[in-house]
RNA sequence: GUCUACGUAGCUCAGUUGGAUAGAGCAUGCGCCUUCUAAGCGCACGGUCGGGGGUUCGAAUCCCUCCGUGGACGCCA
């Protein structure tokens, strides 16, 4: 919402009370921009909502509604089709927006709607057993993007990566790191039949060799093991890292699964569950009674081989970030996880939290498509496009754009192939294009400043453009409220669109009208400096030149 | 089979507390550079919003049902 909705609202509200004697609140009231521009700057369709509950005409309603309409900023309002009260503001009320913009600078688009609740936001987390894929790559563009629209919106957000670094995974992740050493010295060693077989436990086979020499060649196989288990996660995970940071996704916390087995944490929380009597032993193992707590079956605590399910630690993973004092808990999961939210609500909720603190976004699949047909990746052979890869071949940039601009419940089809291209097919480059032009033009002039008016702007593609200016406040706060960083994405497209649309139309250096240039290359800066802010919140740099 | 998402133009997709004639990009066709970046702009073409029923002043949006697609249904993580 933006300052002019704000009034809209309240000077509605105002009118309402006043023909008809009633409270309504500002909330109940939809100030929306009209597709067709012929119905007004804003339209608000309260007179329709509120027919059944005044008994009376929409049109009538409005029309007693405009009568007791009290707002300087309206220049005029008009009733149409079946009830609709379409607003015209005065032009000079639209045009301060630039200097509103200018002033801002940077913090233009930033708003204080999360109210600094304090916000958990969990993503990406793969094991460190391989290389970052293509769903990891839309959940870390995703989660970023996330976590910088809300924290633009005013919440106080913590942006934070779980490793599983305890789990049988681990073991396997040894065992195959152990394998491929042996092999760089030519010793014959299969790999485990779940082995991971990727180029990045290879590379680190290298490292190790490199390093250490033939040391483990001969080595107790029992030291060995160690060695190979507590070096391949280290060295997994500092990849990990220099990927995302390449990547520029960066988090706050790194929590760590084993950390909780060692804290002691894992085990409370068995205990708890116990002593609370949510518990039962049956065949040999521990069950968590979740479906008492909503889930649709009892879930296995510890095996019967007296190991403990990944629930057990997810479970106390989840009460620290209780204990850390957060508001609202965001997990960002992929789709073969949708099935695990009941169970992880039920533990909170038998533990004692409150589950709705919980909420979970679920990643659609990503296709890799390429030449038109799908590319199908096997663990097995290793062959799965990896996020630097991706990178490397396009860009930044691109594949963070193309992540973000899809709703994330949308299976997604990455197409390689366009993506190689590197053409301008791809958006990302419309709205960098528009910035660099904007830049080019700037590049001319030494200050633009604001100016005592505006009034020469008068172009409909000029009004245009301030109007949509004027909306990003509102789509910022929007896109945080409901984790919807592809909104942001809509919003850039829309504002790229309509500056090069003005660009065509209007000539912004006008040699023979000096107050009109001005006018324009503030009404210019203004937008660059939007549009800037805006691919900020989506982690896509600004293009100067191109 | 049960649960859970999704289905909108030839293709990829916007469209959120239900609003006015359902929108973009790509593709196709036609225009626009002696003028600030043509990676651009303008115009045209393109639709049973998966099918059917319901709710109401009004439905792509909410409800039911059927069809199709993905995913989940483990003492794996």
């Amino acid at each position: 919402m933006n300052e002019l909705e704000t009034i809209l609202k309240e000077a509605v509200a105002q009118a309402y009370e006043k023909a008809f004697h009633a409270v309504i609140a500002t909330d109940d009231i939809v100030i929306e921009i009209p597709k067709d521009q012929s119905h007004g700057d804003y339209a608000c369709n309260i007179a329709m909502k509120s027919a059944k509950a005044l008994h009376q005409n929409p049109r009538v309603i409005a029309q007693q509604l405009v009568e007791a309409l009290d707002c300087p900023q309206i220049a005029h309002c008009e009733i149409a089709g079946p009830g609709f009260m379409n607003f015209t503001m005065n032009k000079d009320t639209m045009r301060n927006v630039i200097d509103v913009v200018l002033a801002a600078g940077d913090d233009y688009g930033k708003n204080d709607s999360g109210a600094h609740r304090k916000v958990n936001v969990e993503y990406v987390s793969a094991n460190p057993t391989g290389d970052l894929h293509l769903g990891h790559a839309r959940g870390a563009a995703w989660g970023d993007s996330v976590s910088r629209i809300m924290q633009a919106s005013g919440y106080d957000v913590c942006r934070e990566y779980y490793v599983n670094d305890a789990g049988n995974q681990i073991h396997t992740l040894a065992l195959s790191l152990m394998a491929r050493y042996l092999q760089e010295f030519g010793i014959e060693k299969e790999l485990p039949e779940d082995g991971y077989y990727g180029k990045d436990v290879i590379n680190i086979a290298k490292a190790i060799k490199e390093q250490y020499g033939d040391a483990y060649v001969k080595q107790d196989e029992m030291i060995a093991y160690a060695f190979f288990r507590e070096q391949g996660i280290q060295l997994e995970l500092d990849k990990l890292r220099r990927d995302l940071d390449l990547f520029r996704v960066h988090f706050d916390v790194w929590s760590s699964e084993l950390s909780l087995h060692e804290s002691g944490k894992v085990e409370a929380v068995l205990e708890k569950l116990h002593d609370l009597g949510h518990t039962y032993e049956q065949d040999g193992a521990l069950w968590f009674r979740s479906s008492a707590f909503g889930d649709d079956k009892d879930r296995v605590l510890r095996k019967s081989d007296g190991s403990y399910t990944y629930l057990v630690p997810d479970i106390a993973y989840h009460i620290t970030k209780f204990e850390r004092g957060f508001d609202l808990l965001v997990n960002l999961w992929g789709a073969d996880h949708h099935g695990y939210i009941p169970r992880m609500k039920a533990a909170l909720q038998a533990m004692g939290k409150n589950p709705d603190q919980l909420e979970v976004d679920i990643i659609q699949m990503v296709r890799l498509v390429d030449n038109g047909e799908e590319v199908k990746m096997s663990k097995r052979t290793g062959n799965a496009v990896t996020l630097r890869e991706l990178c490397e071949e396009v860009g930044v940039d691109a594949v963070r754009y193309f992540f973000v601009q899809r709703a994330l419940d949308t299976h997604l089809d990455f197409d390689l192939t366009l993506a190689r291209k590197q053409s301008n097919d791809n958006p990302v480059y419309y709205a960098q294009y528009a910035h660099a032009r904007i830049c080019s033009i700037l590049r001319q002039v030494t200050d633009v400043k604001s100016c005592p008016s505006y009034e020469l702007l008068e172009d409909a593609k000029e009004i245009q453009l301030l109007k949509y200016i004027n909306e990003f406040p509102g789509v910022v706060q929007d896109a945080a409220k409901l984790r919807s960083p592809n909104k942001v994405c809509n919003y850039i497209q829309k504002l790229a669109a309509y500056f090069h649309s003005f660009y065509n139309a209007c000539k912004v250096i006008d040699p023979t009208n000096e107050e009109l240039s001005a006018q324009r290359l503030a009404l210019l800066k203004a937008t660059k400096i939007t549009l800037k802010n805006a691919l900020a919140l989506i982690g896509v740099e600004a293009t100067e030149k191109m």
